[in-house]
DNA sequence: GTCTATAACGAGATAGAC
DNA sequence: GTCTATCTCGTTATAGAC
């Protein structure tokens, strides 16, 4: 195992030119994506690096180590984006939306996110990955949450009961919107249902009378 | 091949005393909703029916068409618990919580939903069974938007949009809310997302002012 | 850090007896 | 309709040379 930084597009990436763990994950990554952690073998990701199964393992001992490389990174990279809407965004609802483009980016691949490829056979993963999955979330859901939260208290928000339980709805929904649209090979598909999603789960308040 | 008909609760079913090809497709949907398509092996329900690979094989040839038969009949349930609830339910609203109840229910097998499960693994499909897929959805919405056309016709829902696409974010957001609750191991975070998904999507119309 | 070679196992599938 | 036996292939993983 090494260690890899490297920047670029918020939660997938696909340079050439870098270190070979990094281009692993890239490629795993992708795979895992697309066809899930049941669905792609080192033999794929080793004839498409044009590299041997060997090499791959002493990377990744095991696949359950290269699993968990992959929710970290993809889970650190996550963040970062989050961090950035932070900083770019000072509106709740513009914060929303710019949520929901990072799945929408995801799909525009054709990718399921990593996450929620994982929960679908959450069952058959080694309990680290488990563990790192539920972790994903939890950190969504209370990025979301704090969001929705300070929305609320500057008054431009208007949610149906408490803010975790409307970032769990948010992150549900727009994990189903993914899993549905990607069969349908329409991203529209998703854009209407994730939209109409968010607008509805969370209404702009109505202009205060006075401020 | 064989036919086999009989009838238990809405979409599952367990009944020890059945036709082989029944139990075949009782014990293998349960394996798929549970750990996915390329999760489970004719080798694991062939030891929890303690029979040989070799009989799955002749009642299934191969692994494509025990998919197809997994997905058609699951399909067909899903149809006979919706002209059911048309049946037993009248107000439009009561029919929508009778259609996310369904998937309430399935989760409380610890199940994912089987169409929604084979999504995530979409691209991994033999072609017909990405079809039958297809076909599940499509049904789903068609039903769900004849309910909201229907609802709103006599004026007790206001939809967000157009019936098709309320109907997509309704699958949407119940798949989604499957998908994330199932690593919790706690059916409650699916009925909170569910209902708040089902209640911001679909608002009960205001009480006319006359009649 | 990458390779060749191979081990050890499980997968889907078939032949043919009963 | 179910069995035993077997085939073939793909899978994860390791040993050891370079």
């Amino acid at each position: 195992m090494v260690v890899n930084r490297k920047q670029g597009s918020p939660v997938s990436e696909q340079s050439s030119s870098a270190d070979t763990s990094s281009r692993i994950l890239d490629v795993a990554a992708r795979l895992v994506q697309l066809r899930g952690f049941n669905g792609f073998s080192y033999a794929d990701v080793a004839s498409e690096l044009k590299i041997t199964k060997a090499s791959l393992h002493y990377h990744f001992p095991s696949k359950a180590d290269l699993g968990r490389a992959l929710i970290e990174r993809y889970a650190s990279r996550f963040s970062e984006a989050l961090d950035a809407i932070d900083q770019r965004e000072t509106d709740p609802m513009a914060k929303l939306e710019a949520y929901a483009k990072i799945y929408a980016d995801v799909l525009s691949e054709r990718r399921m996110c990593l996450c929620g490829m994982l929960a679908a056979g959450y069952d058959t993963l080694p309990p680290p990955m488990q563990e790192a999955v539920i972790s994903f979330f939890d950190v969504n859901e209370a990025w979301l949450s704090r969001v929705l939260e300070s929305g609320v208290a500057e008054g431009k928000l208007v949610l149906s009961g408490s803010a975790p339980e409307a970032a769990q709805a948010i992150v549900s929904g727009l994990e189903g919107a993914m899993l549905v649209a990607r069969p349908y090979h329409d991203p529209k598909r998703f854009d209407t249902a994730a939209s109409r999603l968010l607008v509805s789960l969370v209404r702009a308040a109505p202009t205060p009378v006075s401020k």
